[in-house]
DNA sequence: GCGTGATCATAA
DNA sequence: TTATGATCACGC
């Protein structure tokens, strides 16, 4: 268990694997931070205790978590089979013109460059602090997952600056979808792509289905 | 409200 | 059972 930055991805997959087949009660107890008494009140809570964990840089800007090695990290809760019980959500949509413009430099093929999965044991039947985590998976996308989500991000981006936005519905998307990222489905945010000047809409983010992150647990 | 961490809850 | 649309918590 550590609790500085790691230095290297080495030290990072070492830390990781340490914790692989520990509980979460355990991790908890070894940082000395409360369990929750259920996750509609700590959706994060996961998340977060892994941030402490494994050292990630704290911080509550843009960021990657462990910055100076540029890794994502994110936990992944799945059932018995690997299988993952949740979309994974990528970043925020963001607005701007100049975001939609260029694949390259977009937030979500920045965020996905490399990624640090923890799978965690999820089922319902499982309490919270007798749930285990995985084999952690230390990935980047292959040439195909990189066009199968340049491809998705594309059409979104194209339809958001077509001020389209609020057409795009969660079933659109190979791999990537667009769904709600807000307090409430009442959030505004400012959308400069459509006619009115003073146009809002609901704050969206980027999520991985399913079916993909399954697949990267498999492969790799 | 924004961006971080995500899962919940119900319709299909 | 699954996936979409909605929601929860936290620091600023």
């Amino acid at each position: 268990m550590r609790i500085a930055a790691p230095q290297s991805e080495r030290e990072l997959i070492d830390s990781a694997n340490y914790l692989k087949g520990k509980t979460l009660k355990q991790i908890a107890a070894e940082l000395s931070m409360p369990l929750p008494s259920d996750t509609l009140h700590a959706k994060g809570w996961v998340g977060e205790l892994l941030e402490v964990a494994l050292g990630a840089d704290a911080s509550t800007a843009p960021r990657p978590d462990f910055v100076k090695l540029g890794i994502e990290l994110k936990t992944i809760p799945v059932d018995h089979k690997l299988k993952p019980k949740e979309s994974t959500f990528v970043c925020v949509v963001q607005l701007e013109r100049s975001a939609l413009s260029d694949w390259e430099s977009s937030l979500v093929k920045t965020k996905l460059s490399r990624v640090l999965w923890i799978p965690y044991e999820a089922s319902a039947e499982i309490p919270i602090p007798a749930r285990r985590l995985g084999n952690p998976i230390l990935w980047s996308p292959d040439q195909q997952q990189l066009m199968q989500l340049r491809s998705d991000w594309q059409e979104f981006s194209d339809m958001i600056v077509m001020g389209d936005i609020q057409h795009i519905t969660a079933s659109m998307g190979e791999v990537l979808q667009i769904r709600p990222k807000a307090a409430n489905a009442r959030s505004l945010t400012q959308d400069t792509n459509q006619t009115r000047e003073d146009a809002a809409t609901l704050p969206r983010g980027f999520y991985l289905r399913p079916s993909f992150t399954q697949q990267l647990l498999a492969s790799t």
